[in-house]
DNA sequence: ATAGTACTGAGACTGAGTCTCATTATAGTA
DNA sequence: TACTATAATGAGACTCAGTCTCAGTACTAT
């Protein structure tokens, strides 16, 4: 049950050659402005509010932030979700980083990860895409957070 | 699998009477306006956005529906969830409906309503209990979302 | 070098959501 | 029925996260 059991460790190299090729692909390079942004959520580990990000990355713009936070979505290397205050969090792409859920707290906003085992997931993702398909939805992930209180906030 | 199977016939009255004691045990009457907000909700049976609202409820103006569902969210009516897209919906709270999920539309924002089977909920509640549970977390609840494109912008 | 294109910072702009305030409705009391 | 205190409401100003524009800068290719 412990998130970091049996992860491979991080490859840096690998990692921004993948985030490389994903912004060329969208026709962009790999500029500072954006490299900046990539390695403060790289470096936090967790969802980042911009604010999170303005104080990391003291000297980038806020407009130029967002802009690069959208064009990290385009490129498929960044995914924003949204906690339950009304500031947008913004992650590595689910396959840049391990599958994992949100706890979110309703006090703070603050978001930590967490990875449950593969066979839950495996179930999960079973049942799900039964319901949805039975609507007529084509399913392209599932997002799964507990709301509560986190230990500072209790 | 079906959602609806088992579910208990809607109690107009008792649904009535439960929202004006929440909302007197906050201090509050159960006026016209905040009726009218409680009603576009249980007649949609979808959460809505504010402009669903507004379009449901042409009368109401904008300042007061925003009004309504925070009054009502604090008196534990409604609940307010956030899509995709910018736009925060509200639905009734889980304990005034049966508990469920979401299928949400990334293309159109547009969210469904679905419910899994009992079975799986004891069994997610307990692996992700266990887990929020090792991080200092207090669970109050989770929301499980499906993200994909519905039938209309496939 | 030169041209074409992508990138960036600064700041104006947009619009969902909040706040204020003057007015109106309601409950309670006599 | 009149009176008072308190809650509710509509109108519109305001806030601020997020977007857009534009002029200037950095790349890339030839």
């Amino acid at each position: 049950m412990k998130a970091s059991a049996d992860r491979a460790p991080f490859d840096r190299a690998a990692f921004d050659r993948t985030v490389r090729e994903r912004l060329e692909r969208s026709g962009r390079r790999y500029t500072g402005g954006r490299r900046s942004v990539v390695e403060a959520l790289v470096e936090s580990g967790h969802p980042l509010s911009i604010s999170d990000i303005e104080k990391l990355r003291p000297g980038l713009p806020r407009s130029s932030a967002y802009r690069h936070l959208v064009e990290l979505q385009q490129a498929g290397i960044v995914r924003r979700l949204s906690a339950e205050d009304e500031f947008s969090r913004y992650e590595l792409a689910e396959d840049l980083t391990e599958h994992h859920h949100h706890l979110v707290c309703v006090s703070c906003g603050r978001v930590v990860d967490v990875t449950p085992p593969k066979s839950f997931e495996i179930a999960v993702t079973e049942v799900l895409d039964e319901l949805a398909t039975s609507e007529g939805f084509t399913v392209q992930g599932h997002r799964l957070d507990l709301l509560g209180r986190c230990a500072s906030c209790s």
